[in-house]
DNA sequence: TAGATTGTTAATCGATTAACAATC
DNA sequence: TAGATTGTTAATCGATTAACAATC
């Protein structure tokens, strides 16, 4: 039974517990909405009211248990409990991806990756087996893999999400630029490089303009 | 000049120019709100908006035309403008960014790399050369480089990031769970990943538990 | 003309911020 | 007690959606 949290905050969270695990361990116990507020740019009002949402009792005067905080955090984000994950399209995004150790600590783990290159299947990666594409659907159907993280080329990304979805998998992680049709109940979570890009050159355009140098 | 539009609508602008590149050439000339709207799976009304708020003139019963409208998104995208860029951090992750041929159709040209690793330092990817840390300096002034991308590991990151603005970057584009504190002319945009995996797997809780796998 | 599609004005919705009462 | 900090209720803000008039 899981309570219905605003997306923002969801979003926010992560940034909590990585601000929290991030402070020295010989620090203080308590930790204020303020405190997290002013060191990730955030407003305190905003911050307390993230919190009372996964309910971490805090006390006035005080703030919250640190520690506590952190556990209920992680509580609610689901690292206590790991995800099993499929990679496919084994080329250098993807096999960055495999040899990132960051994702263990988010609750993910990598259990195979698959390409449909010859060259690429039968090696392996940081431990992580990459296997011939036909392996797909008994490996995922076996394992029950529910997440799969697409990094293969534009253009053959909606036959992957199409095949992964086929097996069972319920939510996607896309690195590829195209736009994925799900059905309802999947989810489909892009890696949205190309909005990243427009936001920051028209920021570069605003400022440069203003200086007067466009 | 440029017109002030809402974040969210310089989001999803990069999309509708990328539905239009992946359609074949010899189609329709014209293409209407609806058509758009209904291959990314978001509402007509708001892509007519959106549409209008970069003001390529779309006719009633004809809707617009299909290659002005391409242009007009470019162009009010800065695709056809490209902005200078450097990475810190020839790591996998950034070695895999450095060899992607796509920035370049976004407007984003990468001309060096930097890392503090010696054996890294030196060689090159995909052309581009990989310089040691004390280069970047002199290198973003002569070239007047105003975006930095960071992929270094996440304790790096802040320092990296004072770095590069001390150096005259105004827009960063960083790949690390790192929050970055800046001036407020400068633009952090963060690659979340960990926002991510928290609502894939905030999804996923929801799917089973609904299932009784939970 | 009739129907499809546009652009705009008004209504709704969700998220943020402000105000304030509660309490350690 | 006084001051700091919490949680909650109300106000504001921005974005989405609905309604509708305009037009090819």
């Amino acid at each position: 039974m899981t309570q219905s949290i605003p997306l923002q905050t969801l979003k926010r969270l992560p940034a909590y517990l990585q601000y929290l695990k991030s402070q020295p361990k010989g620090g203080a116990d308590n930790v204020s909405a303020g405190q997290i507020a002013a060191a990730l740019s955030l407003g305190e009002i905003q911050v307390r009211k993230d919190l009372a949402m996964i309910s971490a009792k805090g006390r006035p005067k005080i703030g919250y248990i640190r520690e506590d905080l952190k556990g209920d955090l992680e509580f609610f984000l689901g690292y206590s409990q790991v995800d099993d994950a499929v990679l496919v399209g084994a080329g250098r995004l993807g096999r960055a991806l495999l040899s990132y150790e960051g994702f263990k600590e988010y609750g993910l783990n990598i259990v195979a990756a698959f390409d449909t290159d010859a060259r690429a299947a039968g090696r392996e990666e940081n431990g992580i087996p990459i296997l011939p594409a036909e392996k797909m659907g008994g490996l995922c159907r076996r394992m029950n893999i529910r997440i799969g993280i697409i990094t293969v080329p534009a253009a053959a990304a909606q036959e992957v999400c199409d095949s992964l979805v086929a097996c069972g998998v319920l939510a996607v992680w896309n690195f590829t630029p195209s736009h994925l049709r799900v059905a309802e109940h999947i989810l489909v979570r892009s890696e949205n490089m190309a909005a990243s890009l427009a936001m920051l050159s028209r920021h570069l355009e605003e400022k440069l303009c203003a200086r007067g140098q466009k």
